[in-house]
DNA sequence: CCAAAAGTGTTCCATCTACACCCATGG
DNA sequence: CCATGGGTGTAGATGGAACACTTTTGG
């Protein structure tokens, strides 16, 4: 057998921004149009190339300011995965390193370098799969059963989004899902304090279901050890203002 | 601001090798010692450098084959993390992607290229770490308080392993824990099929207490769901045979 | 028949689920 | 004072923990 080359490949920072849409309740990802190759033209996670003098997680911080002028502390991000499947994009070998970002905020957006156009898709559950949508632009998801090795193999071609874009999105989804009973990190959407209501109504999001099918008073009970009250309440609308509660760490 | 260089770090797969010793019951890692810088001298985890045709799983493959001369296929690994702190090698920039393997065998030890030596280290729970002990050799294992930022902060001098590889250590075991009650996929060191009593001993293990303590009715009931019955049962000693089962997929 | 280890059953208690009820605010 | 939504309490169902008991093998 022959000795293989050992090359340096490019190494790339992509992030799985969220936020959330208070008006219409919705989970948002962030996506770019890409305005270069590869993939020019195409629907895409927000991408940038690690530095010499930067760990991955600062370059995922940095990414996020960059395209949103968010500055956030290295708790806001969690590692995803590494993806590393060799032609995965094409031309030069290139891994991506995927962060998740929770954003307490949902800022205006601005087409930065490289990118033709920006917007937030909303996360929309359909009965096996997330599709992503933004008023007339829609991506369908990779429906649940799919594997990576499948993804690499077979659903390549279908796919909408950049390079494994679509796979990356899949993956985090899934992890927010499981992160859901013990550390639901992904409430940091809702701010950095939230009334349980809110809270009820994006575990209903993720869990594909309707918030009146989440009991109020259970959901406190079973839910409750993970949130500690604020302390003070907001009168806001029609009826009983909630209490503000926060995240626990 | 100035711009900063955009460089292409070295990008070496780091494994965590588990295995286990049915004799004195003890789980197993596989740590060798260097005979190249950087580092030399110094007991740290197998480590490859990933090739331009194979993706980052396929090298932790790989990595198993050339240190182990043992063949596994790509579900008996599982990716950890991706470890990209500027100072965590000297000289080069180098990123590292981490693996855990489980072995399904405790297979001889011959050092290759680049180790002076390799051995088998049972992992030894104390209190509040897990330490790694080969005979004479012991490594202490970092507490459990330790979290990543400290670790490159304070405790870098302190640790005995190379480089960053006593948190890798500390992150995989904690990884392992973390999913006893759902995916056990640790209990692949105990071969294709196992014994429930062989089980509740590695759980023990990773549990800090004693395989007494884990009641067998009890166990069954709980995770029962995860194990699948081979059908058959091996009269190994006194008393009634176990039955033997197989983790579900 | 006895010892040893595997596997089963039973009772008790904690926790979750469903749902009724009470509380605080706006109009 | 009534409508609206927030927050509390309670009875039944479910699942885990402790522990007694039965089964199957070797000697």
């Amino acid at each position: 057998m022959s000795e293989q080359i050992v090359e340096r490949p490019l190494v790339s920072i992509t992030n799985v921004i969220f936020s959330f849409d208070t008006v219409t309740k919705q989970l948002l990802v962030l996506l770019l149009q890409r305005s270069q190759a590869p993939f020019m033209g195409a629907w895409g996670l927000p991408t940038t190339t690690l530095r010499s003098n930067e760990s991955a997680d600062a370059a995922a911080l940095r990414l996020v300011k960059e395209k949103l002028g968010v500055h956030l502390t290295s708790n806001q991000t969690e590692q995803l995965g590494t993806f590393t499947n060799v032609g995965r994009v094409p031309g030069q070998r290139t891994l991506a390193l995927t962060y998740m970002v929770y954003l307490p905020v949902k800022p205006a957006l601005i087409p930065g370098a490289g990118a033709r156009a920006v917007r937030w898709f909303a996360v929309t559950p359909r009965t096996d799969r997330d599709d992503l949508v933004a008023g007339d632009l829609s991506f369908t998801g990779l429906t649940d059963d799919v594997s990576a090795a499948d993804f690499y193999q077979r659903e390549r071609g279908t796919t909408q989004l950049a390079a494994d874009h679509a796979l990356i999105v899949k993956t985090a989804l899934q992890r927010v899902r499981n992160r859901l009973n013990y550390a639901p990190t992904i409430l940091r959407v809702l701010g950095v304090s939230f009334t349980l209501k809110r809270a009820r109504e994006l575990y209903a999001l993720l869990e594909r279901r309707s918030v009146s099918q989440i009991d109020n008073s259970n959901f406190r009970k079973t839910h409750g050890h993970l949130f500690e009250q604020v302390g003070f309440v907001r009168g806001n609308g029609s009826g009983r203002p909630a209490r503000v509660y926060r995240l626990k760490d």
